[in-house]
DNA sequence: AATCCCATATTGCATAATGCAAACATGGTG
DNA sequence: CACCATGTTTGCATTATGCAATATGGGATT
């Protein structure tokens, strides 16, 4: 298998003043990338884990099924807007989960309009058995780092988010990249 | 445009006993949740400002040109190590990006084997406006940390990047899905 | 020189995820 | 009923990606 070694990824250094007094200029990008390469570390880990077993998942598949089984069945629309996505493409993963067994489709009697998806047994298993490989995986990282560590990375973590405040909007794709 | 609210993604809870002696078991899901709720952040927010231009660039793209442009010319497949990606999958996109004017491939006179591939005037432009662009809205997110919370933020983030340790391996694909 | 192996680039193949637009059905309201 | 909002679905186009196979060139060994 490909091994490269991982290099963060700077922003060009571009010999600009600061932003008129607000924050030193590097700050931004050292969040950014930070954070970003942090999140490589997290996903190439997450998706090793998800597709080493029978019933591989793709990252974005395990999270639709992480969504439905903690907050049950429930239409299209509203499972996309779970992930941030639209519905065409909420309605593809469908598809393909629904082809796997792993999530089934009922059309809801009471409103013909939509249809109810909701994880079959197999999907359910699926989600909890890759959500233990996947906890173990991390836990060896994770378990190098200090309880105190772990809390603060985790509360900035949240205050960045909450900072950025705005909800995720559509527009450019953002599967392709990081 | 399509405005969902954002959600974090909880881990399915599972009443399994925590790992054996090691450490709660909710911690690696708390991470993960946090860094990769961070990280779609700031994906949304860097593919907003990345594409709110005429040249507009994906993000894997502009990672290209943020290498050329940081380590100067280099052949395809050093091109992907630093990108993580294998030698045709950056093949692909210097494909695009050659297309689109922003590299150019220069056969190497002394080793006939290998195409450098550098970035264009153009290409420097763009790269160069992408990236203030993407900083100026960073800037309003982290503009609201604290200086202290920032370097901590920072300097935990490289902590558990170094846990990680391990370099990005190859073969479930990691751009489809945070 | 002939051989062999490794490094490179390149292309065919397949797949996932994604947004957008358009078509179509259903539910409510005025 | 006329209209509009809500949902699902499909056609279309794009990007990124890995894998496998092919072709070429560099070097080293025999």
């Amino acid at each position: 298998m490909y091994m490269p070694k991982r290099a963060p990824i700077a922003a060009p250094s571009s010999p600009v003043d600061d932003a008129p007094g607000d924050m030193a200029d590097g700050a931004a990008d050292e969040v950014v990338t930070a954070v970003l390469t942090a999140s490589r570390l997290l996903v190439a880990v997450s998706a090793r884990s998800l597709a080493s077993a029978e019933d591989t998942l793709t990252l974005p598949q395990f999270r639709m099924l992480v969504v439905l089984d903690s907050r049950g069945a429930m239409n299209i629309s509203r499972l996309g807007e779970h992930l941030d996505v639209i519905p065409s493409t909420a309605m593809r993963m469908v598809d393909r989960l629904a082809a796997a067994d792993m999530v089934d489709r009922k059309p809801n009697p009471t409103n013909r309009r939509e249809i109810f998806i909701s994880l079959t047994d197999a999907g359910r298993r699926v989600v909890h058995e890759a959500t233990e490989r996947r906890r173990a995986e991390i836990a060896r990282i994770v378990g190098t780092m200090s309880p105190d560590q772990r809390a603060g990375l985790v509360a900035t973590l949240q205050a960045f988010t909450e900072a950025g405040g705005e909800p995720l909007a559509h527009g450019p794709r953002t599967d392709v990249g990081w």
